[in-house]
DNA sequence: CATGAATGAGGATTCATTCAT
DNA sequence: CATGAATGAATCCTCATTCAT
């Protein structure tokens, strides 16, 4: 990076960054969004010094820019994947069950990302993020009330309230170890439903 | 308090913390928990040096405790005053109401109190609290299914769910300065009424 | 003292001398020398602020200065009342059966005086007080070899001699809770009588 | 050692380290126990910041650890090599003798070794070193009793009295620029063979 | 590219001392 | 005289960042 612009990136440098992403990834979930300093960072990630993210990242928050851009692209990818349905009611029913099973199999990155918008929400990324993410929900939730599937509501306050609920859920996972994420999952999908049917 | 162990807290020594207190809570809200340093504190509440703070508090976590319990203490003496109702469901949008009132009125407290819980959960009361007052709430919610007004919901996860979102209105006022409280309000009541009423 | 020179101290002001210096004493002994802030000072002594410390000394050097003062004058009135024999020996003895009685009653006092030695030579006090304490064990000695009763050597140094076996006595008492006193005290006296005998 | 646990040290770390050490050793020796600030020491060891200090060392205990351990492994080296002799007498003699050759030439070394025995009784090894030096000698002391080379008496006390003299030539060598170290050396010689010879 | 040593600003905290009441 | 609140310098320590090798 040093000289050469942000353009292209060889294969090591790639993997040098995501070694260093995770590593943060895995110290923000696990201790503290205070506590993840970069001696921290590069102690988990098994580099010899501080100096190596350095020299791989502008600045912390490059580290903490790329971190949010990681774990936002890893759970989009994640939620398309199985949010195919042919309903409205039935993508918002997947997206649900989608977002808690990623809670499930990557919880440190949802824990992260979560640490990170509340703790330094001056991030580049962390409320355009959000925001972009709930005008995505909203316009499902607007085609789902075309098709008559969902009540008239503001599409736009009811995809926060979604969100919301998904952070929520994240949150209680991060503070309560034996939490029923399963139990959560069905109680949650009966909630929205109600909440949104017609 | 240099000398003397602890006792009662003189009348300024109250005016003192309660000043640093406020100063902290505005620090946190206004800029980030991990830029709320004691000079940072010191600085927006007038005083001459950080010694200052540690004169009246025996540690940077007393001062956050204290903001937590401030903070707590202000809200529910504020919610509880306006949640009189005859039925559960009265109370429970009153509890709704209440809570946006609240951070019409006091958006620097729920912001602060939102970012020392997902920033700092080893706070003495951070995680306690978040119980204490789900279990509260889930104790109305079960009242409520009793007396036949709320359908068969597990109370534990529902009354997750209410703060859950109640937390993501303090988050969204907190990120966007001319978010529409009124509308947020009226929309929230009547999607909780759907996902709880039988 | 305020305005006042240092001629004439009122009752009052003595009083509260002795009890801030006695306090001093205390908490150099039990704790370290380091740990003695005023603040643990006046929390011993009972007083509700350090100001009146700063009131009643001219410094923190002064209250040292004080408490040197105070135990060499106690011990020196404790050792001198003891030390009275017809012969050199005698005397000498006594002062080492004197000095070790005194550090059975008032350890405190003799443990802040090594440690205040020790660790601030640069007391007004200390280096001279021992200088002058070690010129009249000296002087004893001295007398001792004219009266045929002690071999010859080095008074000077056989002096410091003596004085450093006492320090190490206080030392070892400051160091070792159930340190055997009495049969110190006796293989002390063996020991120093055949150093010094003709 | 920002990142690595610690395995091995660099030959710069243990350079670097040793600077340091020896900057210390003679801010405490030169100066005072209480003045022996980061901030002194790196000064001295002319560092350009207090950080380098905590960088090459976990903690201030840590370096005041380091420090007890490099002056005794010298001290010891020192002795133990000048120390053979074939009476249990003679090594007796060749201690007190290699004592006091090794504070002439590191004066500074023993003179922090007591000031930090002394006003900072917690540290790990100011006891802990204390109590198996004098086991040692008592050691010798006893050999030479079962030897007939000493007379009868507590070899405990009497190793304990032998390192307090020593200890008291260390303290005057500090307090007394000019202090004459042989005439010392010789009288020290003979008083304890008085006191201890059969 | 990688290493590890170095830097200096900033963190919380303690302390002796001052001063209005 | 006594109190306790206030002050600001100094303490140890952590951190992101830089740079020579």
């Amino acid at each position: 990076m040093a000289v050469r612009k942000r353009d292209a990136l060889t294969v090591t440098e790639q993997a040098r960054r995501a070694q260093i992403v995770h590593a943060a990834i895995d110290t923000i979930a696990e201790t503290d969004y205070a506590r993840a300093s970069f001696t921290a960072i590069a102690r988990r990630a098994g580099l010899s010094s501080t100096g190596m993210i350095s020299y791989h990242f502008a600045g912390k928050q490059d580290l903490i820019d790329e971190v949010m851009r990681t774990v936002l692209a890893d759970f989009t990818d994640f939620v398309v994947a199985r949010s195919a349905a042919d309903t409205a009611a039935g993508r918002l029913a997947a997206f649900i069950v989608a977002n808690n099973e990623f809670l499930r199999e990557h919880r440190n990155h949802l824990v992260a990302m979560l640490r990170i918008q509340t703790a330094a929400p001056d991030s580049e990324n962390a409320g355009i993020l959000a925001a972009s993410d709930r005008a995505k929900l909203a316009d499902l939730l607007a085609s789902g009330q075309r098709a008559g599937e969902f009540r008239d509501f503001d599409t736009d306050m009811m995809a926060g309230f979604i969100l919301s609920l998904r952070n929520g859920v994240i949150a209680r996972t991060a503070a309560e170890p034996g939490f029923d994420l399963a139990t959560c999952t069905s109680e949650l999908l009966t909630a929205i439903r109600s909440a949104t049917e017609v």
